[in-house]
DNA sequence: TGAGACATGTAATCGGTTACATGATTCC
DNA sequence: GGAATCATGTAACCGATTACATGTCTCA
């Protein structure tokens, strides 16, 4: 793990889409609105500046069509660099801060994982994210007493809300693991 | 429902702890930092300037104790006009939107819901998340599909966590309903 | 030739992050 | 009197949102 970085999870999702095959903002804007990658905001003042911004970077590599004209196309493929940095990031060890606060962005993580890294890989992040979620359910039990001690009733359904969403999460990972494991018969969703 | 509306979900956390009982930026951050409260920054830079154009807004009122001092403390309590922007945002009807892009901020709602408004509202409030719930889902599925069509393993499966992510929701705002009509015991998560 | 999809951009504004700075009170 | 905790703030920076602006291609 490097301290190599990107800014935003946007950031993670050009890279990750474009490395996949190159693309156009047009391209990405499509997607973040008509799937349900993330959710993501499909704006142009969002993606073009992150796009350029990644390119500043040398993580990606635009190419232009079209440059004789006012509205040219640029396709965006990516490059040594941002692989690199992609396999990095993937690579990332499953923190306390990623369970509590960025869980979606562990999610994007997971979903390119097998495209670039192996299938150890993937089961080594679904182990750890099991292992964190079961550090983290403990406390927020204690907290779902302290809620229902001070008659916070709503407050006391709110937190069970985030529990059962962990707790979904971990049976989740754990059935992906025996599936990766080849101890389950797979796509049963 | 009016337009009316906070620039954040910090505002709105902020708003609703403030209007259970007078407090300080302090005592925000602390709550912050030590409860599974959202999961709101703490950092004074986000904090103070919240509470400041909240206060300019007329949503709450700043009350400061030793101000003789370089460093005195203020008290925020909510105001008239504060208490009447959280009843309006808390009744909010449940849209497609929130259920994609604003789950957590739901919650927050729901939270402060039993406090302000009738058990009814928090019914109501829940019964429009399930129904929200049950029409996103299928939306999900058919991308699921064509996760798998692609060959997108890893991609496949994070769309399931998500999936079982809203299903653990939904399942949890039905148990809820039942308890608070009464139908069933209630707070054994 | 017009509609609709394709395609990219900018400017103003705003809130959050990070890092830094500093003072007050309590209690040993 | 020193440590820990209480307590508030600011400044630089940055990325996202919103709204606006505009050009290009395809096909009926």
């Amino acid at each position: 793990m490097s301290r190599r970085s990107i800014p935003s999870t946007l950031s993670l999702a050009i890279l990750g889409l474009v490395s996949r095959e190159p693309m156009s903002g047009y391209d990405l804007r499509k997607i973040f609105t008509t799937t349900p990658m993330g959710h993501f905001s499909a704006s142009p003042g969002a993606i073009y500046p992150a796009l350029r911004r990644m390119e500043a970077a040398g993580l990606i590599e635009g190419n232009t069509e079209r440059g004789d004209t006012l509205r040219p196309r640029r396709t965006y493929a990516v490059t040594d660099e941002g692989i690199g940095l992609l396999k990095d990031m993937l690579s990332w060890p499953v923190t306390h801060n990623d369970v509590v606060w960025r869980l979606e962005e562990l999610m994007l993580r997971f979903a390119f994982m097998d495209g670039l890294l192996g299938r150890k890989v993937s089961l080594r992040f679904l182990r750890e994210l099991t292992a964190r979620i079961m550090e983290y359910i403990p406390y927020l039990r204690r907290h779902l007493e302290v809620q229902r001690e001070h008659g916070r009733v709503n407050g006391a359904y709110a937190l069970e809300q985030g529990i059962a969403k962990y707790e979904a999460t971990a049976a989740w990972a754990e059935r992906v693991i025996e599936e990766l494991e080849g101890r389950r018969p797979r796509g049963l969703s």
